[in-house]
RNA sequence: GGUCCUGUGGCCGAGUGGCUAGGCAGAGCUCUGCAAAAGCUUCCACAGCGGUUCGAAUCCGCUCGGGACCUCCA
């Protein structure tokens, strides 16, 4: 098993993952707010993060992996007025919250499928979880952390970070801040009266009337606060320490800073060993946003509906675009580069597939030419090289396509496939398959491909082959020119045969 | 304003102080009835200014630009 390295945001440094309890790894994402439709900026964490549970379970490693949905707090439906939530109305009038969040992780689903992204070992929803969310308020308030106020419940900060910066966890651990520097930063917002000093986060809110989504609890009736249900679930599925915590970036504060805390407090050590954060997407330059207008929802992508859009994007497409660039850097989206990627990830595939059905008895035992040999054993073995470095999946695509070449040199007879040992070429066939398939969960780029279509295409390229073989070259050239019009393309191989490719 | 990240060729993106990233686009050639596809070759780079060094895209400083976060919004 290779040395797996990942950057540790808590420590800002790479380190070797070691599990706390191998071949055992829990790992916790923090997942979607289902108030409201998936945009591309959730596509990378959440891409992001299936190849790394992908990965670990290729090293060997059985993992959790739990991801939740966030379905409690503060919920409006688009073109609704605030009046919808009065109880005047009938009840299937009024706007019923947990109707929204079954819309909304519905097509949450519909997103990660169509990404091919694996579902969660678990996916609790916080509304599911309240009970468990009281009783740690209700223990970090015994432990001398929280304090109730007007019905909310709020988590002390100050005191926090004087005691436990003593033991070597200030608050600010993983975000790098501190306290100090903060105070005088906060800006106005409602209920700051009720705090005690401004740093201090809410566990429990105290739901005002109009609010539609309210529990008991021991102040009131009201809703749990923002950071406290992934220190719930995670303690609740992976224990009260657990290898891996992931998210974006912009979680890193004060979501995560605040989970440290909490969790600290009720089961007196630090909730994760590593935390993992990718990096956000930018659109021509600029951040996401509503000011630009440039959010773009996952279905207008896969649609190509939202005037950002040239073309509709499959899935596939934009996975293997997340994929060419590393998950902590800023990755820009533009069309240009959508379509590049497209184009890459086409031609990638077809080198792929073409091999994959070469019998490997056609090598020889021993490589005719050494060097090339030697080359392609190099270039394969380096893939999990680079994914053991902190998940280096572009460094690997980008020996992928070193090796195109050679795989469509071969393909064209340019090379003989007994330039290479029939243990290369099993190597390489087998290796490109687990890495694009199982690990980075790529697919075919063309639209699936039926077998009437393939009965009729295979008519078309017969008919054509005799037109051409009669020299009737304006019959075989409308066959060709029509089909490509429909996105079909027509490939005269080397060996006289001819392919085609289904384009969406 | 504070904390942190970042600035690579037409576009997207790797990058260890000295050795080709890769993709897409462009140019030439080969193959082809003509194309496409494919193969081969090739152009284009390290924001700016200083410094350290035998040598810096890679380290340091400054300037300019971009981005994230700065608490009840997930």
């Amino acid at each position: 098993m290779a040395s797996l390295k990942v950057y540790n945001s808590l420590t800002r440094q790479k380190e070797v993952f070691t599990p706390i309890n191998a071949p055992y790894v829990g790992m916790y994402v923090c997942g979607p707010t289902v108030s409201g439709e998936s945009h591309l900026g959730h596509a990378r964490p959440f891409i992001t993060f299936d190849v790394v549970f992908r990965y670990l379970q290729h090293l060997g490693y059985k993992v959790r992996y739990v991801r939740n949905i966030t379905d409690a707090g503060h919920f409006e439906e688009e073109g609704r007025e605030a009046e919808d939530k009065i109880a005047t109305k009938a009840v299937l009038e009024k706007l019923e919250p947990m109707e929204l969040v079954q819309k909304y992780t519905n097509m949450f689903h519909w997103a990660m499928q169509q990404f091919n992204n694996l579902p969660p070992s678990i996916e609790p929803t916080a509304t599911g979880h309240i009970v468990e969310q009281i009783e740690m308020i209700k223990q970090i308030i015994a432990d001398g952390y929280a304090y109730e106020a007007n019905g909310s419940v709020y988590f002390d900060v100050e005191k926090y970070n004087t005691d436990f910066s003593k033991k070597g966890q200030p608050y600010g651990i993983l975000s790098g801040r501190n306290l100090e520097d903060q105070l005088d930063t906060t800006r106005e917002l409602d209920n700051q009266d009720e705090k005690q000093n401004k740093s201090d986060f809410a566990l429990w809110k105290k739901a005002p009337p109009e609010h539609i989504m309210r529990w008991q609890s021991p102040w009131g009736e009201g809703f749990p606060g923002w950071h406290i249900e992934c220190s719930a679930m995670s303690s609740k599925y992976l224990g009260k320490k657990f290898d891996i915590h992931g998210g974006g970036m912009d979680l890193q504060f004060p979501h995560h800073e605040c989970e440290i805390a909490q969790s600290t407090v009720c089961n007196h050590v630090a909730p994760a060993n590593y935390w993992l954060h990718n990096n956000m997407i930018t659109i021509n330059g600029k951040k996401m946003g509503k000011s630009y207008n440039n959010v773009i929802k996952l279905s207008e992508l896969f649609a190509g509906t939202h005037p950002i859009l040239e073309q509709a994007y499959a899935p596939n497409t934009v996975r293997f675009f997340i994929l060419q660039s590393h998950y902590r850097g800023t990755l820009d989206f533009s069309n240009e580069a959508l379509i590049a990627a497209e184009k890459a990830a086409k031609r990638l595939w077809e080198a792929y597939e073409w091999l994959s059905k070469q019998q490997v008895s056609d090598a020889t035992p021993a490589a005719t030419d050494i060097e090339l040999d030697k080359k392609v054993n190099a270039l394969v073995d380096d893939f999990e090289v680079f994914m053991s470095d902190d998940f280096s999946t572009p460094k690997v695509l980008a020996n992928m396509f070193e090796l195109v070449p050679i795989i469509n040199g071969i393909k064209d007879k340019h090379t003989p496939i007994t330039a290479l040992s029939n243990s290369t070429v099993l190597h390489l066939q087998q290796s490109l398959k687990t890495y694009l398939e199982d690990i980075f969960g790529l697919v075919a780029p063309s639209a699936a491909n039926t077998a009437v279509l393939d009965g009729v295409l295979q008519l078309l390229i017969e008919v054509r082959s005799q037109a051409k073989a009669s020299k009737d070259f304006v019959t075989s050239d409308k066959i060709r020119n029509q089909l490509m019009a429909l996105g079909i393309q027509l490939k005269d191989e080397k060996d006289g045969s001819v392919s085609y490719s289904v384009s969406n």
